[in-house]
DNA sequence: GCTATTCTGTACTTATTAGTACATAACGAA
DNA sequence: TTCGTTATGTACTAATAAGTACAGAATAGC
């Protein structure tokens, strides 16, 4: 009943996502995504708000990508260590080497003071936290794998540290094999 | 021989330093620094040059601070493991709370994304390098402290990993009960 | 084919900001 | 005091970018 949608708005979010997170929020112009989805403002508009309104919806997207993998990846049948190292060294080629520049675009927008927008903050958080609530959950339902005093709680927040860390780090490119001897070392505190 | 300057340019730097700090370095307008310093453009460019330039000596100080107290911290007359710790410990009131809202200015400045500056990467570059390596020093020299099969090397380097991790995470004001929590555990890989 | 409705592209407005021109003020030296 | 020199402040330019007005294009239903 009406002129329909030349563009898939799915698409269109996984360019605008490379586009954010090479160059990131501030530094990105709505017509150098324009140029690279071939859409045009008032069409960016109108399906999806404002700049704050689209890096949001990238910004969501992508945490939900990155949790729902680690949620695969921590359920495993296998000891918890062994989940953990698993779901680390899946981020070395994003750590490390050419790809790992970019560092992660939820720490690059934490980490960038411009964007004190109340929302950015809360979807940064909530994937923060719930990252962290799969570890500690993982932890503690394994705990038993674990010596005398093993806290599931701060070993849960230590690994989100290291993580981090990683992510921070690695806008220098690091050689992947520093990193995997980072995660390995860290590792020895699962014990 | 001519008019003298109205203004401690030392100081300017540290004001500079402060707006940059709270905001990062695209969100920051001239205008700001110089309605904070009571310092107008003209002289802010005869003094500094441009914008770049400004902030990569405002970059280099922070680098510069850090590094002198690295220094001395990490120089003194205890065990490694005590003087890292005490090193560690000494950047909680930058990882938590109130004032952890602003993070790192170097980490803040390496996870943005807009800025590929050549210089501002060499700068952080070589401020990583010189911290991490007075890091290996420290563990190198008393070595003997540690167990056998320690690794000096490596875990210098996971140190800067946790330290990098804190301060990325520091944007959500987490309780220093938890930054120094995270600092102990880790601290059990020094043995 | 015709119409109502929604999308698209061009071209605009408006605001911000990096950087500068220029007139003037403040100093040391003679 | 006067001159040469360097700093200061006002006011500008130019460029960039967010957001929008509007005319026209593409569809479904009639």
């Amino acid at each position: 009943m009406a002129r329909p949608r030349s563009f898939d708005p799915d698409n269109v979010l996984e360019i605008a996502r490379q586009v954010f997170w090479q160059k990131g929020f501030q530094a990105t112009s709505l017509d150098e995504i324009t140029a690279a989805s071939g859409v045009a403002k008032p069409s960016l508009y109108a399906a999806f708000g404002d700049k704050n309104a689209l890096f949001l919806k990238v910004l969501d997207r992508y945490h939900d990508g990155i949790l729902g993998w680690a949620e695969r990846t921590l359920a495993q049948p296998v000891p918890a260590r062994e989940a953990i190292r698993q779901w680390l060294t899946g981020f070395i080629p994003y750590c490390s080497g050419e790809k790992g520049q970019r560092g992660c675009l939820s720490i690059n927008s934490a980490t960038d003071g411009s964007l004190d927008q109340a929302e950015f903050r809360k979807s940064i958080e909530r994937y923060n936290r719930r990252l962290e609530e799969l570890l500690r959950a993982r932890l503690r339902a394994d705990r038993a794998e674990f010596r005398k005093g093993f806290d599931p709680d701060v070993t849960a927040h230590t690994i989100m540290v290291v993580h981090a860390g990683l992510l921070a780090l690695a806008h220098q490119r690091p050689d992947s094999k520093r990193v995997k001897a980072v995660i390995d070392q860290v590792l020895g505190l699962l014990a």
